[in-house]
DNA sequence: GTCGCAGACTAACAACGTTAGGAAGCGCCC
DNA sequence: GGGCGCTTCCTAACGTTGTTAGTCTGCGAC
């Protein structure tokens, strides 16, 4: 099309950046292919190829790219529950802002090292707040269960069509949706959930085991 | 192929079983096609279109499966608490046992009157156990992502490739992954975020709102 | 100048969801 | 009993997806 010198060359940043872009002006995941995104760039699809290796990498780059935008220097504050309140706002936040990205990434693998890097920070955090080693990986399963389920859950924009056409059916749910604002629905669910996780990693940190969280099951 | 009659007749509840059944067996949920569905049924992949509208109401076909599998009457319990904490396992087990549809149906949005059934129970116990009525949604998104979240968290099989691949440039996660059994941290975060979770109720449910759950934020 | 190379292109393939239109068996009514 | 129609399946095809192969083009180096 254009010649070669007159438009930006073709990187795997600016891959990353177009597909976020594509992403995040969409309402459906699928607004994401090779096509797409080659237009975005102003080339072709296959051209794509000598930057990336398939579609997945660059489901990956906007992995790493939203990944990169968490600072993850508030998890060596001095007092790691801070820490980790400080940074799960954090990391909902910036995937709460890439919904649809988000809805992607959570159902894949996890293998690159940007991901990896994240966890180990958070890993070491939990470690210093006084988490038994052996609790460490599920605390982080739940951390991110709250903190990533919340950001793609379906809940503030899942029910479909107006409250009344649940009325009759379910009276209950109905009457809930009601006396909520549907936009705060997630937020406020997430607010209860890490506090809650908060308040396991405490339990789990202090040797009596206090809390009814650890008491219960 | 075969002559009508001599096999068993295409029906609604026949193609859930049989996308169920290739989900099941399958890693990826790349595996549900309409023609991988229709060889499993012994039938072209157009025929399905006379019982189906589409995909989308296939994958709408598993989800009411799966809830149906979960007995609502456990909401039903003189404790509301203690219904909810059972229904809680029977949500997550159904879900659990279903991972890489439990994938595809976490994406998309709610309307199939079934799945607001479920809900509706949901909300009703949580209104029973004393939770304000602009609490409930929010409790319900938590529960969701405790439970939801935990079957197809990725975190079980998430991290690919061997420990030691991760042992040099992070040493807490390694440490932390040999220390606890990969299979169970998903269910033993589920049952951290199940305790938390009944905790964030209870604090609710209390008009004293004596919890820290509920003091923060 | 021309050689080489990076980076784009066009053409094509297999597989996907889906639509259109035709054939085969069954019941029913005249 | 013979034809009508309905259900249920079929084959053929379209547009779109990810991806591969092979070609052309413009730039710098010798």
């Amino acid at each position: 099309m254009s010649p070669v010198g007159t438009r930006e060359p073709v990187t795997r940043d600016r891959i990353g950046a177009a597909a976020l872009r594509i992403l995040d002006a969409a309402t459906d995941p699928s607004a994401l292919t090779m096509r797409s995104l080659g237009a975005e760039l102003g080339v072709q699809a296959p051209s794509l190829y000598a930057h990336v290796r398939g579609i997945d990498e660059v489901i990956a780059l906007v992995h790493e790219r939203i990944n990169g935008t968490i600072d993850l220097a508030v998890l060596q504050d001095e007092d790691p529950l801070r820490g980790l309140h400080h940074f799960a706002h954090l990391y909902r936040a910036a995937y709460g802002s890439h919904r649809v990205a988000a809805a992607i990434i959570i159902t894949r693998p996890i293998n690159a090292d940007h991901a990896l890097a994240v966890y180990e920070e958070v890993a070491a955090c939990l470690a210093r707040a006084g988490v038994p080693l052996e609790q460490v990986m599920p605390c982080m399963a739940l951390l991110d269960t709250v903190a990533l389920g919340s950001a793609m859950e379906p809940f503030s924009d899942g029910f479909v069509g107006p409250v009344t056409r649940y009325q009759a059916a379910f009276p209950t749910l109905a009457a809930a949706m009601r006396s909520s604002d549907r936009r705060h629905v997630d937020d406020r669910g997430f607010a209860l959930g890490l506090d809650a996780f908060l308040d396991v990693v405490r339990s789990l940190a202090s040797p009596a085991h206090v809390s009814s969280a650890a008491r219960a099951r």
